[in-house]
DNA sequence: ACTTAATGCAATATATATCTTACAATATCG
DNA sequence: CGATATTGTAAGATATATATTGCATTAAGT
């Protein structure tokens, strides 16, 4: 499970919301530095991040996150 | 965000399969207890883990993890 | 060019997801 | 009932998601 790579349109759903890093990590209630680092797919966050991102962005979870090749 | 409930259907879309715990365990590289928790709702999974958890049972995310209340 | 907002990035600290091992409880089937 | 498979659960260890702080870099606007 470890080598599998993670694709993501987080930082797209959040410009075209018109969110800057700190305004997204504020309403999910988290830090500006894991939304950078999660937009850069440096970290693998968790299901209930992932659900917060997703309505915060109006976005469903599919479309944000997918298996990297499988789409 | 720690309030934020998530509710799961990985249990029935395990026995949907026919996989036991320790067979989905197996395929998508975690331990048994690790799905059994996540079942429980005692776990807030990586979204790795959850895509290879949708991989492996056939559904998408949307199907298998949501903020409980909201559908 | 200057100022400010926004983002990138790095080190250290903390919280928690996951593992390991073990045993108890429950279901299934002879 | 007895045997085996499956699941529940718990304590301690490890890996990693996230926080905190700070500073560098880039973009936007004046």
């Amino acid at each position: 499970m470890d080598e599998l790579e993670i694709d993501n349109r987080v930082k797209l759903a959040r410009v075209e919301k018109g969110l800057t890093q700190e305004e997204l990590a504020d309403l999910v209630g988290v830090t500006r530095q894991t939304i950078g680092l999660i937009e850069a797919g440096k970290y693998n966050p968790t299901i209930k991040l992932c659900l917060m991102l997703a309505r915060a962005t109006g976005k469903d979870l599919d479309g944000l996150f997918w298996i990297r090749g499988e789409r």
